[in-house]
DNA sequence: CTGTTAGCGCCTTCAT
DNA sequence: ATGAAGGCGCTAACAG
């Protein structure tokens, strides 16, 4: 006992067979369809019925069979949520949203990631589609356009998160990327900051920080300023790798007065380098991130951030593909509102 | 169009049904038994055929129905990860682990989460098991009974994780929680510390707190010291409430001169509040963490933790719950290492 | 309110 | 190497 598939090895063929409907209504004395409908439409089922098919369900351990069901109804309840990585936190806690509300509405959350590759996030989802999944969240507007026309062919409904749509083509709940660096720019701007740096994660199949990067550029642009190509550094998402880039943007002469990242993770790797250079912050550098995580927010000097709600993402696309699993249709995009959180990490520049 | 479900409303009948094996069998000639083989049993098709049955496919899109496969061979290629916390850094790492090994392996991974409730963990298993998931990781090694009556009698292979099994009844990778903090604690009374303070999550239905505790004690009681409990809180794995109780122990008179905390996020809340009450870390208290994550590791002093191997075990679980999918048994038990990262935090009690 | 009937799409003998 | 046929467990449609 207490191994996982019974006493014996083997494909798990010898475990004692799994009860199914026909074992409960036979047990309560009724037929098969009266079982299903005790289970899917209990109000339909005189009470004294629906009392003697319950004691046998329970009395079995009778567990509906997913297959057989989602095969006949043409639905699963589980919905697939395919993000570029599932330990990045900040998706972590969208995900984990979404699932609190799939899972109140009776739904499985099926996750897979595909590591900023959208030729991979085409196939997982097919994966997915052929597991069943009746509905799709994914993240980022900018897809292969593979994957609509997968989606199209097998009518699933979907919605993008973390980003606008800015042709409104696709149910997107999101936040705007691009906005949120623009307006992170202008205060930094405004602190007198002339020389930018950027760091950030390779553009590449990743919306999130090109809209970023085009935002910083943008306001930079706006103000009669431009990002020096020599000064931006592209590197995946980690602490010590952002490290490595910083060193390099800190040897760069004249030195940026300030560094835009694209996220807390660069922000803070750039600090760690920081650290190690003695370069001081916010006086001889100031630093920016974004996305408000607990690593930034506890540094010394804090991190100056701007807050995604990323959090109300993973809600409100739960929410929103449940509708459209439902027949029903909210506004076909939401754009939520973020927020810069101003702390020790930005300051005028010194003279 | 670009609507999620089509052009029109409702449940999505309206769209164009989605093809079956027996439209590939039609359209390249066959029948659906060599479609089924050109999928599965490629090797026993003529080329010729089964050239023609991939150009029918790719023309159809056609995706295998998950759910009729599952129904005919009883196996759904899922597994089901069930862990107390979808956006606990920690666990997201382990589970990004196991999601690349499934992945790999042709599995897809459904992710549920408990909040810390055995209780609910047994009913989202179960909605799980519904859901027609073949195997199951569960993150700790202490369950409601009821979770392995469930699996027995449905048959489930599992993996638990993130612990050791002490009876060895039950199939786990990890590693020793309560060594970790054991050896922890050694560390401090071999500094010299002789008051203590610990802050921990709830350790009803969390056996990883609840050992973390235990090894504390354990290594006092061996020194001749003890945990005076009024030197210890617990509460939820949130940076700001470990604040607020790190102060509740600052206030302590005599107040501990080391606090030892059972994950990194309790030790950097404690951090928070001890810059706020203006308490020197390491010089008026030395604190610690266990999971050493980034969060910790980029504090000012940078704190001394456990590296646990969190995602050595993720992979691990992975392999092991293919292997019981597929008949093949590892070791029923897997402890793997952690490690003491010594930093900035720890420090000798003042005078 | 309940039972009967007929498949959902696939895989798997068994036969050819 | 391929085809024909049956059935996995369930639910929807239709009777009664």
């Amino acid at each position: 006992m207490g191994e996982g598939i019974g006493d014996l090895p083997g494909h798990g063929s010898d475990v004692p067979p799994r009860s199914s409907a026909k074992d409960v209504a036979r047990l309560a004395g009724v037929s098969t369809a009266t079982v299903s409908r005790a289970l899917n439409l209990p109000q339909q089922v005189d009470p004294e019925t629906l009392g003697r098919v319950r004691q046998a369900i329970d009395k079995l351990r009778y567990v509906p069979h997913g297959a057989a069901r989602a095969l006949r109804s043409r639905r699963s309840q589980m919905v697939g949520a395919v993000v570029p990585s599932v330990d990045y936190a900040l998706y972590a806690r969208t995900t984990s949203a979404l699932q609190a509300v799939l899972d109140a509405a009776g739904y499985a959350m099926v996750l897979a990631e595909h590591r900023y590759d959208l030729a991979q996030e085409v196939r997982v989802t097919e994966q997915l589609v052929s597991h069943g999944v009746d509905a799709f969240v994914f993240v980022g507007v900018h897809h292969d356009p593979a994957l609509f026309t997968l989606l199209a062919s097998h009518g699933k409904p979907y919605v993008l998160t973390w980003g606008v749509d800015p042709m409104r083509r696709h149910p997107t709940v999101g936040f705007d990327n691009r906005a949120a660096t623009f307006a992170m720019t202008q205060y930094l701007v405004g602190l007198g900051h002339r020389h930018f740096g950027l760091l950030s994660a390779p553009v590449a199949g990743n919306d999130r920080a090109t809209e970023r990067g085009a935002g910083m550029r943008a306001a930079l642009h706006q103000a009669g300023l431009a990002l020096d190509e020599a000064d931006a550094r592209y590197g995946p998402i980690d602490l010590y790798a952002a490290a490595g880039l910083m060193h390099e943007i800190l040897a760069r002469r004249p030195r940026p007065t300030a560094v835009v990242c694209t996220n807390d993770v660069f922000a803070v790797g750039g600090m760690l380098a920081c650290r190690e250079a003695g370069v001081r912050i916010p006086d001889d550098l100031s630093i920016t991130g974004v996305d408000n995580t607990d690593l930034g927010a506890t540094q010394t000097p804090p991190l100056t951030s701007i807050r995604t709600p990323v959090v109300e993402v993973g809600r409100a696309a739960g929410e929103e593909v449940i509708a459209r699993l439902e027949g029903r249709f909210g506004e076909s995009s939401r754009t939520l509102p973020f927020e810069i959180v101003m702390r020790g990490s930005t300051a005028p520049p010194r003279r």
